[in-house]
DNA sequence: AACTATTTATAAGA
DNA sequence: TTCTTATAAATAGTT
């Protein structure tokens, strides 16, 4: 039998690969051998490691060790000083500019709520007094009156405002964490197949599949 | 001359390095290879990737392409369809009580808003009758008092937890935007420095720190 | 998915 | 940390 000629790994140029389906084959084998890498080194020097991978089509594979949510569970309990020190993001700003402008908001109608407590407190003490007057000389008239429908105004804005202001951090704060929250997690257990080169891979490869860490992907 | 021995490359095994020394050094290198391999998965199939490395020192080590910003940015205006397919998570579910309990303030606040308003309403009406009373016979009496001092501690209750959530809210949002925050951004050259092996490594080393991502580690 | 010739990564030593 | 080298590991092109 004559020997099949087969010219191995040929070296690539390192650019966007064309042809679709080789990218997509080329993709899966390479990300499969960067989770593999980041494995190892988490294990090698008990590191954790995060990774996210977009794809062109806008799909999103993970990968975490041990897990990704508690090293963002990890980050968030410390490390002030790194936080203090980022220049601040547009979402910082905006953060600031919404927090400060719901408590402006709150602080006109406390004011309002205070106007209308010292009328009441007026009220009451004329009552005490037991003073005899005609109700259009109480301090509390149609001015009042308008000042609740006002209030009542300012609150349902309010509300409405920290409804959507709430509703939008917390998207932004849950699709944060979605980005790293792998779903439907699954063990990465593709190194449990048959080696091909028994003697060489067999160990390797199950200490691997046993070290392995979180990850999901779907394309 | 005698050939000097080399053993080359060694078969170790997966398991965390002991040996100190050891493991900073292999820590760096595959940190370094992790890192590459990244890039030329960027570079070949067109895709966007970030990874997070905690040194067991606790010190981060990040890499980004383009950068983990746009990555983030990116994510937060698209696919809600993934939000809504994963698991509520401790954060998600504590955004939807937190969100729930302001709204619960905010109406039982709405409410009583409601009910002074009416009592207004009345006053005004009275008033538009030129009906001639006493005071303590309108619909605003001490009652209505006591409840503007109740409507008014609602109101300080919910403006502390607006702004304790808010900050809450934003302060863990901070921190998932600075834990992908390289502070200092620092092009990742190191594949610039002169190649030992001119034939094979120019071409490669060259386009390679043309196409690295931005990353930082502080060690 | 499996194969294998090659390229690429890296462990150990200097 | 950097360089060197032998060897382990990853993978491009093919089946």
């Amino acid at each position: 039998m004559a020997k099949k000629p087969n010219m191995g790994r040929q070296k690539i140029k390192l650019a966007k690969i064309e042809i679709k389906n080789h990218l997509q084959v080329t993709f899966s084998k390479r990300r499969t051998g960067l989770f593999k890498k980041a494995s190892e080194l988490c294990t090698l020097c008990g590191v954790e490691i995060a990774i996210i991978v977009f794809s062109p089509a806008g799909k999103v594979f993970s990968f975490g060790n041990p897990n990704v949510e508690s090293m963002l569970d990890r980050f968030f309990d410390r490390n002030p000083s790194l936080k203090s020190s980022i220049p601040f993001h547009l979402l910082d700003a905006r953060r600031d500019s919404s927090v400060r402008e719901l408590n402006l908001q709150l602080n006109q109608i406390l004011n309002d709520i205070e106007v209308q407590r010292k009328r009441g407190e007026a009220l009451e003490n004329m009552s005490k007094n037991s003073q005899i007057q005609h109700w259009w000389e109480a301090p509390v008239n149609e001015l009042g009156f308008y000042e609740l429908e006002r209030l009542r105004d300012a609150m349902e804005k309010l509300n409405k405002n920290v409804t959507i202001q709430a509703n939008k951090l917390m998207s932004e704060l849950t699709n944060s964490i979605a980005f790293f929250h792998t779903n439907n997690v699954e063990v990465f257990d593709q190194y449990e197949t048959k080696p091909t080169q028994p003697q060489a891979l067999a160990t390797s490869s199950f200490v691997l599949s046993n070290n392995f860490g979180y990850c999901h992907g779907f394309f």
